[in-house]
DNA sequence: GAGTATACTCACGAACCATTGAGTAATAGT
DNA sequence: ACTATTACTCAATGGTTCGTGAGTATACTC
C-alpha cells in the first residue's frame, strides 16, 4: 500500500511542467540540484517517471518561491519532511 | 488493490523489447493489431505505458509464436480470458 | 501455380527526453 | 562599486517514442 501508484498518475517531464506550470529547464534544474527527484527511471532510456506526489510536492514549491523563500530554505525543509 | 501498481513496474516500450525479447518493431505491430494494449498513456506527448501484466503476458504470447499459434487464435485467447 | 493473407520489418518526420556546459539577470555580500 | 551567488535559461548532442505507410518473405488457399 505505501508504495503503490495508479497507472493514470505516472508522468515523464513534460507531463509535470504542463501540471505544475514550471518550465521543463527550470523542472530539469531542480532535479539537476535535487530539490525534487525521480520516483522511478526507464532503464532503457533513462526516462524518468514522477507520480501525483511529485505534483504535489511542486506545488508547495511553486508557493514558497512565490514568497520569494530561497531554493536551499525549500530543499532543507522537504529533506526534514516540514514539507 | 485493483489498479495499483508499484513504480518499479513501469515501461515504455523500450524496456518492453528489452524485456520480452520482441523487437519493438513487432511490438508495435502487436499494438497496432491489438494483440496487447498499453495500461497508461502519457497525456502530453502520448508515451504508452506497460507493467508486468504486460511482461507476463507477453512471455505468454512468445510461448504461443514458438508453436506457430497464429496471431488470430492467440487473440481470442486473450479476450476470452484462457491466455 | 497464382493470388491472397500473415507476420512481421523498414523507413520517415515530428516531437520528446537526458545530460551537460555555458550564459544571464537579479540579488546579496563585502 | 565590485564580486559572488542564485535561479534560472539557452543551446547542442544523441537517443527514444509515436503514427503511418509501404515493403517483404513465408504460408495458405483456390
Amino acid at each position: 500500500m505505501t508504495e503503490n501508484y495508479n497507472m493514470n498518475e505516472i508522468y515523464l517531464i513534460g507531463d509535470l511542467a504542463r501540471l505544475s506550470g514550471f518550465s521543463i529547464d527550470t523542472l530539469n534544474y531542480y532535479l539537476r540540484i535535487g530539490l525534487f527527484k525521480p520516483k522511478g527511471r526507464s532503464m532503457h532510456n533513462g526516462y524518468r517517471y514522477f507520480d501525483n506526489e511529485t505534483i504535489e510536492l511542486l506545488n508547495k514549491i511553486k508557493e514558497q518561491r512565490a514568497k520569494h523563500m530561497p531554493i536551499r530554505y525549500i530543499k532543507r525543509r522537504i529533506e526534514d519532511g516540514i514539507l
